[in-house]
DNA sequence: GTCTATACCACGATAGAC
DNA sequence: GTCTATCGTGGTATAGAC
């Protein structure tokens, strides 16, 4: 690839991991890359697309590496609850560990969070979140769509709210690394799967 | 209070609600509270000092609930794991229905994820951090304390991504209300309490 | 005390020279 | 493919009207 394209990625990723897209400006990122103000617009067009770019490149590896440790539960005939682990795994662990770079993670934790991306994260996650479900409903067929949707949700908000998090974060604790931190991850959100459903809704209060 | 002031506080709890902090111009502010650009520097100082008003306006009320609800487990002698959901439901539901209009739900949520507030969200929130911390270490002692604060991220993380959600997040999904959604994330959150605490840490590699 | 008018530099974006 | 110049808009600051 461009030279001067990939070290605009880089740069990219790593000041939108640090301070948020609509944070960052292009000439922070054309000085960290040391490149010229249009090169951005040149290779890229705007800056959402780079942001595209940047979240593509990476992402992009991340969810064929969740939907292949997915793929191994589309073979399940059979109910099996405890399976419920496996498969909040396959969407953890990728994220958290396949860059030991702690700016990736915070980017990853920034693209889940930030309202950005209405289209783009559809199309990036959309599919993978539809595999999960799927899954989902497979090894726990006793829940209502409704409440796996809701789940994943929450799901997702404590992960990116994770990835975000930085050893810093709680300074009164003692610094962990990222695969205990996603053990404990795995362990809340498998036991937030096993919650029964709220069955009562609320209804029209008629007098 | 001041009319011009408070019109400034409502236009921007709007708009940093609906396109986050750094999205969202000064401009566009004083257009939607029609007043001249100049009064929110004089009332406010910076777009920062404007951003801790609004937080604290509506923040501080509901963590007064929070903490009223949580007084009662402060008298609480024997663990009581039963009790995770009442202090769960305690921080849940103040944030997720004491105000009807959705607009601010959606800043609460950003006000929790979005990176900004490195000073500021301490001061809001960590009192009340404090305070759930305490009351979860007296109904489950047997949980470490680092376990606890991990816990309580993940909680504020599905929370913070929760209040982002609008009914419209989901197409496929019938709407639905509040309560609704705010007795789902309890459940979820609670039984991720009773997760048992993951012991075997990463040791160093000897060889 | 409260607000208006105006100026300042950095921002994203674009056109055109090289 | 790369760079310079430029445009409209962003946050900020201040002088002065009322």
């Amino acid at each position: 690839m461009n030279e001067t394209k990939e070290k605009l990625l880089d740069a990219a990723e790593y000041l939108f991991g640090e301070n948020g897209y609509s944070a960052t400006s292009l000439r922070q990122i054309i000085a960290l890359a040391r490149v010229n103000l249009a090169s951005i617009h040149y290779h890229f067009g705007s800056k959402e697309e780079l942001l595209e770019q940047v979240i593509l490149r990476k992402v992009g590896p991340i969810n064929e590496q969740r939907l292949k440790l997915l793929d191994r539960f589309e073979s399940e005939a059979a109910p099996n609850p405890a399976l419920v682990d496996k498969i909040v795994e396959a969407v953890i662990l990728p994220a958290m560990l396949i860059d030991k770079d702690p700016q990736f993670l915070k980017f990853m934790g920034r693209m889940h969070s930030e309202g950005l991306m209405p289209e783009i994260a559809r199309r990036c996650f959309q599919p993978l979140i539809n595999r999960f479900l799927s899954a989902a409903h497979r090894v726990r067929p006793d829940i209502t769509m409704e409440e796996l949707v809701w789940k994943i949700h929450f799901m997702v908000g404590a992960m990116a709210h994770t990835l975000l998090a930085r050893p810093e974060t709680y300074p009164g604790l003692a610094p962990e690394d990222q695969s205990t931190i996603a053990k404990r991850l795995i362990a809340f959100i498998s036991w937030g799967f096993r919650a029964p459903e709220v069955i009562e809704k609320d209804v029209e209060v008629s007098r």
